[in-house]
DNA sequence: CCTTGACCTTCCCATCATGGCAATCCCCAT
DNA sequence: ATGGGGATTGCCATGATGGGAAGGTCAAGG
């Protein structure tokens, strides 16, 4: 198979398969008589595997422990889990950090009026040398 | 004032003053003799907004159309709550799209043993060729 | 056999905002 | 005049991804 095939059938675009072979998530691959990568069907579960791992916002670095566990048929699964654990925790204070950005901005866009008039607590909030955050 | 004092009064570290600058956020300032930039007191202000409009999120091209309207005393409090609104609505997305990550990998975690034994939920289910998310 | 078009290759550039480092220079106080 | 702290510019790196260019390959059909 081509990279266009894989690709297709991964989710993985040709340039991110390109991309984690150059990093070395992925081992480089066979190539044709032509310098074209050939892929046997194994390959195609490592990059769905890495596809789902990055559409639940894994970090390739943290993708590349998981292929290893994943890889490792005698890990304990409590590796993995603090893997899950650990990525959990980064969402969660993403999260949070985009949650507090969004209170202290409705804050101040709930007080405008949202008219003709120029006056605008929005950009008095941004203005003002008083710290954001705390609405106390 | 040179940048130094002016970063550590609007919390705007040297190096991004200069990159503000360099990206027309900000106009170039004068220079001393010796080719230093040379600040006065309403550069702290612009800079200190800035600064809080990056602490809310929002992405510098926005930022500059705020300044736009700040600067502007016959603004329309409209034209900026609509680019509060455009920004809150950006926040709601991103934090939409990492609670669906937080819930996918939430709802494998929750089902991993988590000790020495080798199976693990996670990484079957991040193999898994059908999709994440829908939890069905 | 040759052409054509789809696909592949590598390489460079851009994103977005920020930090780090290095070589050089300025300024002020001793 | 000298030393040290600060400023200057410029280059590189981040993380994951896309875009595009220039050129090579492959398979199908004339």
């Amino acid at each position: 198979m081509n990279i266009g095939e894989v690709a297709a059938a991964s989710g993985v675009s040709a340039k991110m398969i390109r991309y984690y072979e150059s990093i070395a998530l992925i081992p480089p691959v066979g190539r044709s008589a032509g310098g074209y990568r050939v892929y046997q069907a194994p390959d195609i579960d490592t990059l769905r595997f890495i596809h789902s791992a990055r559409r639940v916002g894994f970090p390739v670095e943290r993708i590349r422990r998981l292929l290893a566990l994943w890889r490792d048929k005698g890990r304990a699964s409590a590796d993995v889990k603090s893997l899950a654990a650990a990525h959990i925790a980064d969402l969660d204070r993403q999260i949070g950090d985009l949650q507090a950005m969004r209170r202290s901005l409705e804050h101040l866009a709930a007080r405008c009026h949202g008219d003709d008039r120029p006056d605008c607590p929005i950009l008095d909030g941004l203005a003002d040398p008083v710290p954001l955050g705390r609405v106390g």
